[in-house]
RNA sequence: GGGCCCGUAGCUCAGCCAGGAUAGAGCGCCGGCCUCCUAAGCCGGUGGUCGGGGGUUCGAAUCCCCCCGGGCCCGCCA
């Protein structure tokens, strides 16, 4: 069902005045409470203010409105609280997913997210793509589509064959027991990484010719030197082993056996990198399970190496390559047109240089492999659209990867192909390198959340472990979906635990509190039945302005969800549904519900408590987060 | 050097794409409120040359140009 009773409102006056009706969801705003309830911008509804008495008028003939007033280029509009109030709880009373209104033709989407790494745990980025990713395949889903969501793994290049190649100098000991496995692959990639780049500066240092770059690279050595001394100090044992081991081996050589070997097929070195990625995938699906981030489908980039697709594609693209610095390239040049690049949301100034087809080894390239990923994506779920949740830094190989499908002639395939794009997150204070295992990992952010939110329940007397999990990992989604995607946002252990007003645990706290009060009435023997409720109301309840508030803040409901997903945009959802928690408990703290004792007033009050409770819930879960009805 | 994103109150952010009414929240700070449905709450106070300068317009935080500051990208990494 789509009832929305602001909609009843904006075709009723769309018809009186004889304009359409995108024209008022444009021209539509809701102004200050001195102003009207709402607002029609006349120039931006397409009104010329020539004509605004008659339409002054034509807007005085729709019922829901009790008057207006005309103003400079505003038409304010005063309803008629009785009737509209009435509309909007006979709205959430009688449609169960109320906000939500399906697609007439709903897509057959893919969503791509997460992808990180797999050679160390999930970090605070991969955190922010996980909440995003799993917000709009929610609200995609809610919508009506179908959706696939797919995790692409890595496991083709250089990181995974650093790590591959520590973990088999180690002699492929056993992940210890009480470690998760990514963190122990991620200590192991990080040791191996850093003590191989001093290695690797050292014996530049031999030969390093002026004194400005025998300067720069003790500078970079100094700061190797530090993280080193880091690592040594979490793991002793296993510093000293890699880095012993790798004194006695060429490392760049080793690598490039090892990544040769894969590509090939090789059975050893599969088993290897089978083995060390394994058991970081491993880790990954509990973290993204506990965050509440589903994927339905792990591919292997391996896989499409090995099936001779990525082969296939560099046939077709060969014939279209020139010479770039002496290796084998794709030039945009002659397809890139300023029509093209609006067509595939390509920005006008961006300069895309040539794409580089095959290693001068023979070994691929990500791009290239990603230009087969891309169309299995499209073909095994036979999807209108692809949207590759990456962050905005990855832009360039993004535009690339479109050109190219268009090159190759998947017109249609590079035309549907959408990079989700999102800013990073900053951490404050330092700088975050997986390289050298210096990050913030999803994992302990979700643990002290969960610490935080015990210290506050136990408080409470209410120590359960169930509710701590939920709400700390509802703090940390939130804190991560309630900044634009476009804007970075900047983690700061302060920040992600402060559960006061712009957080979850305060939407979640004010759900309770809702939950609280239907507790209370059915304890003194009132019957919940909505629908009768709704019968019995007083119909004129809401004319006090404080409960007016909130009548109007559920009828914006379906709107905001409507705009967050249209622009898949999470943000615009979350700070709502701030406002409405802050109008409620406004309104819980200055009057009493269920104490009330006329009756068609308490059922009316119950009614307004329980639009609330939708309204928090539904958009909760779009969020992804599970409301908790006591806390 | 070029490109993308960002710059709004001490801090974190809305508003900008589709220009309009005295620029909005929260945190912080100061002062109040638990015999009453959960005080992770409520009420009051404090706080802004919308980075700077030009331009377009009846009207600019919003559009255009220039400059300054921050992040990211420009690799036979991903």
């Amino acid at each position: 069902m789509c009832l929305n009773a602001v909609n009843d409102l904006r075709l009723c006056i769309a018809n009186a005045i004889g304009i359409p009706l995108e024209n008022l969801v444009r021209g539509f705003e809701v102004p200050k409470e001195e102003f009207g309830d709402f607002s029609i911008v006349m120039p931006k509804a397409g009104i010329d203010r020539n004509q605004a008495e008659q339409i002054f008028e034509a807007v005085r003939r729709c019922d829901l409105v009790w008057r207006a007033d005309l103003r400079g280029i505003y038409l304010n509009i005063f309803l008629n609280r009785g009737l509209f109030s009435t509309r909007v709880l006979q709205y959430v009373v009688n449609d169960d997913s109320y906000g939500i209104c399906r697609e007439r033709e709903p897509k057959k989407i893919v969503v791509e997210y997460v992808s990180a790494n797999p050679i160390h745990p999930l970090h605070i980025g991969a955190a922010r793509n996980a909440a995003l990713g799993s917000f709009i395949t929610r609200i995609l889903k809610a919508f009506g589509n179908s959706v696939q969501t797919r995790f692409y793994i890595n496991d083709v290049g250089r990181q995974t064959a650093i790590v591959a190649l520590g973990f088999k100098l180690l002699g492929r000991v056993e992940v210890p027991s009480g470690v998760k496995p990514d963190h122990w692959i991620g200590l192991i990639y990080a040791i191996t990484n850093t003590v191989a780049e001093i290695q690797g500066i050292k014996k530049r240092l031999g030969v390093a010719v002026g004194e400005e770059e025998t300067k720069r690279l003790r500078e970079e050595l100094d700061q190797l030197v530090a993280d080193a001394a880091r690592l040594w100090k979490t793991a002793p044992d296993i510093f000293n082993e890699i880095s012993e081991k790798l004194k006695g081996v060429d490392f760049e050589e080793e690598l490039s056996k090892i990544m040769r070997g894969y590509e090939k097929g090789d059975a050893d070195i599969v088993q290897l990198i089978r083995e060390v990625v394994g058991a970081c995938i491993e880790g990954f699906k509990e973290t993204l399970q506990r965050f509440g981030a589903e994927i339905d489908i792990w591919d292997w980039e391996s896989d499409l190496v090995w099936g001779g697709d990525v082969e296939k594609i560099l046939e077709v693209l060969k014939k279209s390559a020139t010479a770039h610095k002496g290796a084998l390239a794709l030039d945009f040049s002659s397809v890139d047109t300023a029509e093209l690049r609006r067509r595939l949301g390509i920005p006008r100034e961006l300069e895309i240089p040539p794409l580089i087809l095959q290693r001068s080894d023979g070994t691929t390239l990500y791009t290239i492999r990603d230009i087969a990923y891309t169309l299995k994506k499209f073909r095994e779920f036979n999807a209108d659209k692809v949207i590759n949740v990456i962050a905005s830094e990855q832009t360039l190989p993004q535009a690339q990867l479109r050109l190219a499908l268009y090159t190759m002639g998947h017109k249609k395939e590079a035309e549907n192909l959408i990079h989700y794009s999102y800013e990073i997150v900053n951490v404050e204070g330092i700088k975050m390198s997986s390289r050298r295992g210096r990050i913030i990992t999803l994992d302990e952010i979700l643990d002290e959340a969960k610490r935080r939110v015990m210290v506050e329940l136990e408080k409470r007397g209410n120590a359960s472990e169930i509710i701590a999990e939920k709400m700390g990992v509802a703090a940390v989604r939130f804190y991560l979906l309630f900044v634009s995607p476009s804007r970075p946002v900047k983690f700061s252990w302060a920040s992600v635990l402060d559960f006061e007003r712009n957080s979850a645990p305060y939407l979640l706290y004010t759900y309770a509190r809702t939950e609280g009060i239907f507790r209370k009435a059915r304890e003194i023997g009132v019957e919940l039945d909505w629908k009768k409720l709704f019968e019995s109301m007083d119909k004129g309840f809401a004319t006090a302005d404080r409960r007016w508030r909130l009548v109007k803040i559920v009828a914006e409901f379906p709107d905001t969800v409507h705009k967050s997903y249209s622009e898949l945009d999470p943000s615009i959802l979350a700070l709502y549904l701030l406002r409405v928690a802050d109008e409620f408990n406004t309104w819980y703290d200055e009057e009493p519900i269920v104490i009330e004792k006329d009756e068609k007033l308490r059922a009316s009050k119950l009614l307004l408590a329980y639009a609330i409770n939708r309204v928090l819930n539904k958009g909760l879960q779009l969020l992804g987060i599970e409301p908790v009805e006591k806390v």
